[in-house]
RNA sequence: UGGCCUAUGGUGUAAUUGGCAACACAGCUGGUUUUGGUCCAGUCGUUCUAGGUUCGAGUCCUAGUAGGCCAACCA
């Protein structure tokens, strides 16, 4: 994996360093951390492939460990869902852990902070507590149950273990510092009563620990060398040292937290709380909606693991602040696509054409590659005959030099098939074309080595036999919202800028081959884009998505 | 009024740790092509500002500016 003279991230600097250092090559183990309360989304692929990247360039473990100290939100759905997009992704875990695992030993530490009269009980309102917190410019104020006694103290902690008391009524608190800068050591609450059933103790706690009193004390027990997450867990540090340094065992390996910057995504939101809103009010079908940013939303678009792990690869980690745009995870999908996915045709907007000098009721059946990039997927046959669909976007009655696709006398090749000629085309009364006539020269036959099949023709059209021709659900796909940066607006709401466009269905008219397509299956509609059956196909409704379109040069100069 | 973090082309990320600012995407120009796709060639354009240290600064120091984060019994 690793080569010589390739460039390192930050993170990887600082393992480099680490080694150089002391640290062993076996210290080393990395951890991904979802808490189970929704869908993993593209920003956590980039947490994904870092940590399991690291895993592989060090041939360290790298466990998958859920963060569920929070029942109210937390489900096993959730826990499911999330383990088959880590492995979708390409990765395996060394063992899978959950911080609940934890709670016994957790319990234990704070009995013992307890003693040490490091942690305390109190009895306030959340309210009362969030006035004594001061403000990032004041300091706090000390609880007035700051100083009760041990014994207290361990008696109150133990009842509320025990459900003794109800939920808001008590919390266990580090004893740290009510006048610190850094407002998260402002006596942090440990534990909360919580009478809710958790997807893996049950009912077994009534009280639950926080995130920072959890964490790095589970990055603790499972000898995690280096626990990565996001800068907006930067202040946390000195919190997460802190609770370290009361359970360390300075034989065994102490872990530490480093930071970077979230990848944002252009035209998205990627933030689980906001995706559970656009589940939650219908603005799209799931979390798996192939609109969504999630690893299942992308999976059911059609995205590739690998055009993931790539994209991820090029955007890199840093620490600074960042919008990528959506359009270079498009590329890695057109990238990846390309080597991989069947040539097939179809038409989206049809017109019809009939091929005024070729036999009625005649047809035969045309030899196409299926991959002109991998010669080793062969080839197939297409049916042709005397009428057929091309693309409305692909006739004009009259156009200029740059159009090159078909337009009255003049020429253009049919994929795979005939040159044929635009004669004259027939409207409806309100001027739409309906039928389009054309001549086709029966020496130009593609593939018959004749010197009128080699003919250079400027434009080559794909089309479908209309006799032939199987119909399809196509779901068109586009950007989910309109503005590139929809959640960083200050006095606007990212809702108010869903693209009402974002999903088009309409039927397409697709080669017949496509019978036998099975949900999953990825193909290019030649000329028109990639895309992929959706577990929605069945044998009577084909249903394809859209993955994303073709470079359209065209487009451009059109906008010009 | 405070603390922490960040600042490199349009976008993202590098720069052998103080030594000719590079890679990818996007854009533009041409070529190839039975997909206006792919592929190939070329081109455009960058170190927030002001000082300082140094033979030499994207990198170190100082000040400023801009942006992000911090006052959940969320993670």
């Amino acid at each position: 994996m690793s080569e010589v003279g390739e460039s390192l991230n930050f993170i990887e600097h600082i393992v480099e360093e680490d080694l150089e250092n002391g640290y062993s090559p076996s210290d080393l183990r990395f951890r991904f951390p979802p808490e189970p309360n929704g869908y993993l989304h593209i920003g956590h692929a980039s947490s994904i492939c870092l940590n399991f990247g690291l895993g592989l360039r060090y041939n360290a473990p790298v466990n998958l460990r859920f963060d569920d100290t929070n029942p109210i939100k937390e489900e096993q759905a959730y826990v499911d869902a999330i383990k088959k997009d880590v492995e979708w992704l390409g990765y395996n875990w060394d063992t899978e852990r959950y911080a609940s695992d934890y709670f016994q030993q957790l319990y234990d530490w704070a009995v013992m902070l307890i003693k040490e009269g490091k942690a305390y009980v109190d009895s306030q309102s959340s309210e009362q507590m969030a006035a004594q917190k001061g403000t990032p410019y004041e300091p706090g104020r000390n609880s007035p149950n700051r100083n009760r006694s041990v014994a207290e103290n361990l008696e109150l902690f133990k009842g509320m273990k025990d459900g003794n008391f109800e939920e808001g009524s008590h919390v266990l608190r580090a004893k740290i510092d009510m006048t610190a800068q850094n407002m998260l050591m402002r006596d942090p609450i440990m534990y909360r009563v919580l009478h809710k059933a958790h997807h893996r103790t049950n009912t077994d706690w009534c009280i639950y620990p926080m995130y920072d009193w959890t964490h790095g004390e589970s990055d603790y027990i499972e000898q995690v060398s280096h626990s990565l997450c996001t800068l907006e867990f930067a202040m946390h540090r000195e919190l997460y040292d802190w609770f370290l340094d009361q359970v360390v065992d300075s034989k065994k390996l102490r872990p530490k937290q480093r930071e970077f910057a979230r990848r944002n995504l252009s035209h998205t939101v990627v933030s689980k709380r906001k995706l559970l809103q656009l589940v939650e009010q219908h603005v799209v079908d799931g979390w798996d909606d192939p609109r969504m940013p999630t690893i299942s939303g992308l999976r059911r678009r059609g995205y590739t693991p690998e055009a993931i792990r790539n994209f991820v690869d090029t955007i890199g980690i840093a620490k600074r602040e960042n919008l990528i745009d959506v359009s270079l995870l498009e590329f890695h999908a057109r990238e990846h696509l390309n080597k991989i996915a069947l040539r097939v045709m179809g038409v989206l907007d049809p017109v019809k054409v009939v091929i005024t000098n070729y036999p009625e009721g005649e047809e035969e059946w045309l030899e196409t590659e299926n991959n002109p990039e991998d010669e080793s997927a062969g080839t197939r046959q297409i049916p042709f005959s005397r009428e057929i669909f091309i693309e409305r976007a692909d006739f004009k009655e009259e156009a200029n030099r740059k159009f090159f696709r078909l337009k009255l006398g003049g020429e253009v090749r049919l994929k795979s098939a005939y040159i044929i000629k635009a004669e004259g085309c027939t409207k409806d009364a309100d001027g739409n074309i309906v039928e389009i006539q054309c001549v086709y020269d029966l020496k130009s036959k593609s593939g018959s080595g004749t010197e009128e099949s080699m003919r250079k023709v400027k434009g080559t059209l794909h089309w479908v036999s209309i006799k032939h021709a199987i119909k399809a659900e196509v779901r068109l796909y586009d950007r989910l919202f309109s503005d590139e940066s929809p959640d960083t607006h200050k006095d606007k709401d990212f809702m108010d800028f869903i693209n009402p466009e974002a999903l088009e269905v309409i039927t397409g008219y697709l080669e017949p081959s496509l019978v036998s397509a099975k949900i999953g299956d990825r193909v290019q509609f030649q000329r028109l884009g990639y895309f992929c059956v959706d577990p929605d196909s069945s044998q009577e409704n084909l249903v394809f998505n859209r993955t994303v379109g073709l470079r359209d040069t065209w487009a451009k100069i059109q906008d010009q």
